[in-house]
DNA sequence: GTGTGACTCAAAGTCCGTT
DNA sequence: AAACGGACTTTGAGTCACA
């Protein structure tokens, strides 16, 4: 099918997601149980395959030390 | 249940976009026609009521001619 | 020019699994 | 550890009438 999934906003956000986590050495999973959200979702915000919402993203950003900004 | 109207979080996004669309001197009807996107539904966003998500975040930043990170 | 409640509907987000 | 799919529930997107 289109292999279009995802806007080019939504994959840049994903990339710097995944950067962020990988470098604070935490799995999908485990990122996933600190912020209390689905580690499939992790997974497809980090494809760049979701729109994440504003809650969400602070959420995320809180549980790996970070400013939400530094997602953009 | 006993979702108040908004969290800590949107509401301090909203704070931020309405101080920066004024200082933009425009206003959220303006701001809605620019961005395609509906003047109550600005307002919404304005008053920390709705959750916003990146796609729309994005949009209204590039409408007003600045980043996304400013509204953080 | 903005606030607000109510509404429809698509998408956000969860939970189960297999690859 | 992560990609991916199906089925599911909840919420955001988008709009309107009225204050």
């Amino acid at each position: 099918m289109s292999s279009d999934s995802g806007s080019a906003i939504q994959k840049r956000f994903g990339e710097n997601l995944r950067s962020i986590r990988k470098s604070k050495g935490l799995s999908q999973e485990t990122l996933a149980l600190i912020c209390g959200l689905d580690r499939t979702y992790i997974g497809g915000v980090e494809r760049g395959e979701r729109n994440i919402s504003l809650v969400n993203i602070v959420k995320i950003a809180q549980s790996l030390g970070v400013e939400a900004k530094d997602f953009f």
